[in-house]
DNA sequence: AGTCGCCTGGTA
DNA sequence: TACCAGGCGACT
C-alpha cells in the first residue's frame, strides 16, 4: 500500500508524537519472518538504545537509534505502523512490537506478510538501501535529472515512474494520478516525452505527492495513520480505481482500465493520448 | 518484457 | 469462485 505520501505521513506523525528521545525497553517479534535481515541479534542491539532520528527515503521508513543502528521498515502492500498505549487492545496483524519507555508501543504488522523490518548499521543503510534508490520524488527530483532519465529509455513512462532505482517513492496510485494531471498516456515511450511535457509531469508528481501528504495519504484499503485513522487522498482520486467512471475533464468519457508492465493502469483516452512517436513516423514513411 | 512467488483479504 | 490488490525481486 504505502507509497511516498503514506510513509511521509507516518514519519510526520511519529515526529509530532515525540518518539524521538524515547528509549526502547523491549522488542517482541510475533512473526519472525517479518525480520528480513539483521547484522546482529535484533533484540540485543536495540533494547536499551533510544530513537534519535526518524526519516524517510522513497518508500522506506528509517528509525535511527543512538548506537548507529537503524530499524528500516518497508511496508510493501499492506504494512501498518501504529503507536499505541501499552494497555490499548491488541491490533490484528501485529508482527513486531517495540516498547518505549513512556508506556507506548510501536506496533508493526502486515496482513499479507510481505512487509519487512531490518536492522542495519549506518554504512549498510547507505550501501544496501539509499545508494540503490534514485532521488526522492518529493524532495530530490529536479527537471534536469528527470528529463535525462526520460531520454535514456523507451520504456513506457508509467513503468519508469515506478522504477525505484530511477526515482524513489512513486507507486501505482501516484503514477496513475500524475500522468492524468500531466495529460500523458501511461504507455508513452519515455524518450518521446518532450521537455515541456517532462516539466508538466514533474509538476504533476510534486503536486499529487504534496496534496496527498496534506490529506494524510490514501487509505484505499489498508493504510492507517499511527493512531489508526484514515488518510483522505482517496476522496480526490481522479483516475485511480475509477474504471468505468467519467473522466473529471470529460463527463461523457469513461476512465479505462488496462495493464502496463503488469500493473493496473487507469487513464482517459481523450486527455491522455500517446504522443506521435518516432517509430510510427518511420513506418508512415 | 512478461510471469511468478510471496500471502491474505475484499469484492464482483 | 475467481480475480484483484498502495511492492518488489527472481526467474525465463
Amino acid at each position: 500500500m504505502p507509497e511516498l505520501p503514506e510513509i511521509e505521513t507516518i514519519k510526520n506523525q511519529l515526529l509530532s508524537a515525540a518518539v524521538i528521545g524515547r528509549s526502547i525497553t523491549q522488542i517482541e517479534v510475533l512473526y519472525p519472518q517479518v525480520v528480513a535481515y539483521t547484522e546482529e541479534g535484533f533484540e540485543d542491539v536495540v533494547v536499551g538504545t533510544s530513537v534519535d532520528d526518524v526519516h524517510r527515503k522513497g518508500k522506506y521508513l528509517v528509525l535511527g537509534l543512538d548506537n548507529k543502528r537503524n530499524i528500516v521498515i518497508h511496508f510493501r502492500m499492506n504494512g501498518r505502523l501504529l503507536l499505541r498505549e501499552r494497555t490499548f487492545a491488541f491490533d490484528p496483524y501485529t508482527q513486531i512490537v517495540i516498547s518505549l519507555d513512556d508506556g507506548r508501543e510501536l506496533r508493526f504488522g502486515d496482513s499479507r506478510k510481505f512487509a519487512t523490518v531490518e536492522l542495519m548499521c549506518d554504512a549498510d543503510l547507505k550501501a544496501k538501501i539509499v545508494n540503490k534508490l534514485g532521488p526522492d520524488a518529493a524532495s530530490e527530483l529536479d527537471l534536469e535529472y528527470f528529463y535525462q532519465v526520460l531520454q535514456s529509455t523507451t520504456r513506457p513512462i508509467k513503468s519508469l515512474l515506478l522504477d525505484q532505482q530511477k526515482i524513489a517513492g512513486i507507486g501505482n496510485i501516484y503514477a496513475n494520478e500524475a500522468l492524468w494531471w500531466a495529460k500523458i498516456h501511461p504507455e508513452t515511450s519515455s524518450a518521446d516525452v518532450e521537455k515541456r511535457e517532462a516539466k508538466e509531469l514533474l509538476g504533476a508528481i510534486h503536486r499529487v505527492l504534496a496534496e496527498s501528504i496534506q490529506l494524510g495519504g490514501s487509505s484505499k484499503r489498508w493504510f492507517r495513520h499511527i493512531d489508526g485513522g484514515l488518510g483522505r487522498y482517496q476522496e480526490i482520486f481522479k483516475v485511480y480505481n475509477k474504471a468505468g467512471l467519467p473522466c473529471p475533464r470529460h463527463q461523457d468519457v469513461l476512465i479505462r482500465y488496462s495493464k502496463v508492465g503488469g500493473r493496473g493502469t487507469y487513464h482517459c483516452e481523450i486527455c491522455q493520448q500517446i504522443a506521435k512517436n518516432r517509430q510510427t513516423s518511420l513506418i508512415d514513411q
